[in-house]
DNA sequence: GTTCTAGAAC
DNA sequence: GTTCTAGAAC
């Protein structure tokens, strides 16, 4: 039996070569902004060369300068917003929908209408993301990075929602998203 | 990944 | 009665 995902798994394949929502670009790799962002800034880094997932980056000398790319796209478009880079997180889902390695650029503000369920949440707020220091150290240590069990990528999912900068428990998500708003500094 | 929507939760 | 979540989508 093959697997079929659905064509929507490939959607980043056209985003990435759309000039609407690209911000920045290398030889080997595009920095665009997420079409449906989950903050008020979400971008997306992904090479050129056809890496499917996280799971595929290997130590070959190609991946690991690969991997210093994208890291450095990270810290530029960081720079292209003007904002202080302690406000962003930088990483990969453990488990990603999406074909075509992307890594994560998201503000902490968490303030969108695209923000809309508690996956979306604890797909960035739990140990379901994954920090890119993380998980470079780990390719660079181990040749690769191990898929997670998927029953504990659901329970990460299914985490009781949490405020990420205090300890409100919220009861449900426009809870959660009006809570957002009182750590919002203008 | 999103959209839609049934029915649970309130 | 309205809000909210969660599962199907061929």
């Amino acid at each position: 039996m093959t697997k079929n995902k659905g064509s929507w798994s490939l959607a980043l394949l056209e985003t990435m070569k759309d000039p609407l929502y690209r911000v920045i670009s290398s030889e080997i790799a595009v920095v665009i902004k997420d079409k449906f962002p989950k903050a008020k800034y979400h971008f997306l880094i992904l090479p050129y060369e056809d890496i499917p997932t996280v799971f595929h980056l290997t130590s070959s000398e190609r991946h690991l300068k690969l991997m210093d790319e994208l890291e450095l796209l990270a810290k530029n478009v960081v720079e292209v917003t003007g904002l202080n880079s302690n406000i962003f997180q930088v990483g990969y889902h453990s488990s990603p929908s999406m074909q075509r390695l992307h890594l994560h650029v998201i503000s902490n503000d968490y303030n969108s209408p695209c923000l809309k369920t508690k996956i979306h949440w604890n797909s960035f707020n739990t140990k379901f993301f994954w920090d890119v220091k993380y998980v470079h150290k780990e390719i660079r240590r181990n040749g690769k990075v191990n898929k997670p069990n998927p029953d504990i990528s659901k329970q990460l999912l299914a985490t009781e929602l949490r405020c990420h900068k205090c300890d409100f428990r919220p009861k449900n998500m426009p809870e959660l998203k009006q809570h957002l708003l009182s750590h919002i500094t203008c």
